[in-house]
RNA sequence: UGGGCAGUAGUUCAAUGGCAGAACACCGGUUUUUGGUACCGGGGGUUGUAGGUUCGAAUCCUACCUGCCCAGCCA
């Protein structure tokens, strides 16, 4: 990935910073080969690939090929082919999870012989029943403490296909009471008495993705493993499995939200029910948005991954529109597709003043004047032409530009074209126009409007697919019927065209500009004893459609289940609770609230007893309570929700020394954060923080002003806009100061000296 | 509902306690032998809500609201 900030590339290079894998970077791509690569997949491809090539490391291409029902050589071959088209090379560093099963299996014994894994025999059923709820506790397997040497037997008979598909599992022993429901003893190993595509029937066992993940990636080294959202509660598990096997430094995951696109499904399911039941051709469907069928759309990889950079990487849920990806193709293309002209509806046109059977080959450029690029090719200009049935408006509507009934209209390359005649049918159907073409410059009215062309009798009938989005709702998944019944009927409409001679010889996979009309590709199904076809990739813009016809409705709203009802145990209500079993608490709100503290406040540190005997300790030492309090509640809370109080170095004295240093103006607020940062890392108390650091404010007015004097100086059309009411500079002012100070100045002065300057 | 995660412009993302920005989308204009491209400009924001800490909060703390994930022998 290019230089675009995000949580993924700051964490690589911190721990490139750190030392943390000894400047390794190594990243991977887990692909199961049970399907095909689509769009969402390539986001992942550019963030393990880009950003492993970004930070200098490697990326591995693996095959997580853990469960052989499904998986296929078939798939290994296409996504490998999908990988390389995005423009990734693996070189040596291709692997299959199943080359590790000697490994895992090794890793289960030595778990079940140190006792944090067991053969457990309890169904399926009895394991769903037996794992509880998301609000209530698991109850532990019969099987939990069977004798180390039976587990280890029951496992090599598994191995060895003596026991029935279901009959047992092994699972790790860890916690059936764990919150989060992937730590209550989860499946290591299941019996599957299956053919795997590479390990043929030599297993009768295969791992499962928890298991078999994180290990895999420890075994290759990697460094930073990035996967999608859904996998987050899997993350404790993953460093569980990682940490009882190997020492640090171990691999980490890091989750990044899943790319979804407007009028696009991408579950696995959905797109083969949509290939499935014929609603596309196949797998390379130009409409599909598998890598396949955009690569058949003619879509050019380095736009797909334009797409992905551009899109960017965070953690929030987020709908994409496929305008972005439009506009990344269009704006690829535009300088690579070399212009052709082709009519998709053709109304032909008689140009009266070339005789019958007369032409002559024009020489066009290939670059429209903006782009410097050199090229041309002959384009046939005969007596019969067709042009756009759309180009011709009997009835013109305001800001028409092109073709009217006695109108001129500039002919792309040949001349100008006015129209003398309109032949009619018997139902007044137009059947064609007849008129005389003009040489540039020609006396006459001036032409607003160019329109694209093609010889009627030297062109070459072609069969043009017009590709558009399959659903009609930007959220097909948010139909109450499903996506199906959102399909749109006009996704692909098949057009007889004229093209060009010259680009009905192009070869297949030959990209093009038709010009006015779009980028097309020359599809693979082109032959030379039929006509060939093209693809359109994706339209022009057009912001005379736009105009032209009213804005679309909005889609209708999706129906949403009524909420849930949420019935939460009050704060109080949990207090109460909490005193009947320790009624000592009570004692110590009392005393709290009688201290001045909020009732929110005196709960917080009421009921915790660390965080009680600090505040007791600090206000023992004659420490203001309200200080107290706000350091406790505000700033320690920040620390304690990563790290537990008592591994922290702050004493009651400690924070009484603090607060007196802040009231007594011996430091500022803020750099009385900094050295409160510094005492719970146990760098020593306060004051001998703020001496070794020279931490205490600079309040002489003179270098106060002076730097005051020397942003304001630097800085005059911020100081006009300020005196125009901008009040909101004043942060900037100040920071500017503070930071000229390195933090030390005293803000109260700042702003005073400040308001002087600004003053006016 | 127990746990986890996330809310910044219409959309996707930046801003790492100090001026709320970019790209796409939208709307104008200039250029143009593509109603394309390029260039210039514009509208758009109570940073989910309410409190608190701070000279100063999108950013730190709290509560609430909304959405997503977890009860496969799938990955």
């Amino acid at each position: 990935m290019s230089e675009s900030s995000n949580f993924l590339a700051e964490q690589i290079q911190a721990d490139l910073e750190q030392g943390t894998y000894g400047g390794r970077v190594v990243t991977r791509f887990p692909p199961e080969p049970n399907g095909f690569l689509h769009i969402g997949h390539a986001k992942a491809i550019v963030v393990d690939f880009g950003l492993a090539q970004r930070f200098g490391g490697r990326c591995h291409l693996r095959f997580d090929d853990t469960n052989p029902v499904g998986e296929d050589t078939l798939y290994v071959e296409s996504i490998q082919r999908d990988v390389r088209w995005l423009g990734y090379e693996w070189g040596e560093h291709l692997y299959y999870a199943s080359d590790y099963f000697p490994k895992l299996f090794a890793f289960a014994e030595r778990l079940i012989r140190e006792g944090r894994a067991y053969v457990c025999s309890l169904s399926l059923d009895q394991i769903r029943e037996t794992r509880g709820t998301v609000t209530e506790p698991g109850t532990p397997s019969p099987d939990r403490d069977r004798p180390v040497q039976d587990s280890l037997r029951l496992l090599r008979e598994m191995r060895e296909g003596k026991h029935a598909e279901g009959a047992y599992t092994v699972r790790a022993k860890i916690d059936m009471a764990h919150p989060n429901m992937k730590m209550r003893d989860p499946l290591m190993y299941r019996i599957r008495h299956a053919h795997h595509h590479r390990t043929g029937d030599s297993w009768h066992i295969y791992p499962m993705y928890d298991f078999a993940h994180g290990l895999s990636d420890a075994i290759e080294g990697i460094t930073h493993s990035f996967c999608t959202l859904e996998f987050e509660n899997n993350r404790a598990l993953y460093d569980w499995f990682v940490e009882a096997i190997f020492e640090p430094p171990v691999p980490h995951q890091y989750e990044m939200a899943r790319l979804n696109l407007s009028y696009v499904v991408l579950s696995k399911r959905k797109l083969i029910t949509l290939v499935r039941e014929g609603h596309v051709w196949g797998w390379d469907d130009p409409r599909m948005p598998t890598l396949a069928g955009l690569r058949r759309r003619g879509v050019p990889p380095e736009a797909v991954v334009a797409f992905v950079e551009q899109v960017g990487v965070s953690r929030a849920d987020s709908l994409v529109d496929v305008a972005l990806l439009d506009h990344t193709v269009r704006d690829y293309l535009n300088t690579r597709a070399p212009r052709r002209m082709g009519v998709l509806d053709p109304l032909p046109v008689t140009l009266t003043n070339i005789p019958e059977g007369e032409g002559r080959r024009i020489e066009l450029d290939e670059w429209p004047h903006d782009i410097p690029r050199q090229g041309s090719r002959a384009v046939p200009l005969t007596r019969h032409l067709v042009i756009e049935r759309e180009d011709f408006a009997v009835d013109p509507p305001k800001g028409f530009k092109r073709l009217t009934p006695g109108g001129r209209v500039r002919l792309r390359g040949a001349g100008l074209f006015t129209c003398e005649e309109v032949l009619t049918d018997q139902a007044g159907q137009i059947t064609g126009l007849r008129g005389r073409l003009d040489p540039e410059g020609a006396p006459g009215p001036k032409v607003a409007g160019t329109i694209h062309w093609s010889s009627a009798t030297a062109g070459v009938e072609a069969r043009v697919l017009l590709v558009d989005r399959l659903f009609t709702l930007e959220r097909p998944d948010d139909h109450p019927d499903g996506a199906l019944a959102v399909l749109n009927p006009d996704s692909l409409v098949e057009r007889r065209a004229v093209i060009e001679p010259a680009l009905a010889q192009a070869p297949a996979g030959t990209r093009v500009q038709l010009e006015r009309l779009g980028y097309f590709i020359v599809d693979e199904a082109a032959q030379s004893d039929q006509p060939p076809t093209l693809i359109r990739i994706v339209p022009l813009k057009d912001s005379w459609a736009a105009k032209a016809s009213p804005a679309e409705p909005a889609p209708p709203p999706a129906k949403k289940d009524p909420g849930r009802k949420r019935v939460r145990k009050s704060a109080s209500e949990a207090l109460q609770e909490l005193i009947e079993v320790r009624p000592e608490i009570a004692d110590r709100l009392d005393r709290l609230e009688a201290d001045g503290l909020s009732e929110e406040d005196a709960a917080v540190i009421g009921t915790d007893d660390g965080l009680f005997e600090l505040y007791a300790q600090a206000v023992a030492q004659g420490a203001d309570q309200v200080a107290v309090v706000n350091w406790i509640v505000n700033d320690l809370r920040a620390v304690t929700k990563e790290r537990p109080l008592e591994t922290l170095s702050l004493t009651g004295a400690a924070l009484a020394e603090l607060i007196a240093l802040v009231t007594q103006g011996e430091i500022t607020t803020a750099v009385a954060r900094k050295v409160f940062a510094r005492v719970i890392e146990g760098e020593g108390s306060p004051i001998q923080i703020v001496d070794r650091q020279g931490l205490r404010p600079i309040r002489d007015p003179a270098r106060i002003e002076a730097w005051a004097a020397e942003v304001v100086q630097a800085n005059p059309d911020k100081v006009q806009a300020y005196r125009q009411g901008r009040t909101n500079l004043r942060g900037f002012f100040v920071g500017q100061v503070m930071r000229a100070s390195r933090g030390k100045a005293d803000p109260a002065m700042v702003n005073r000296v400040l308001d002087r300057l600004l003053a006016g």
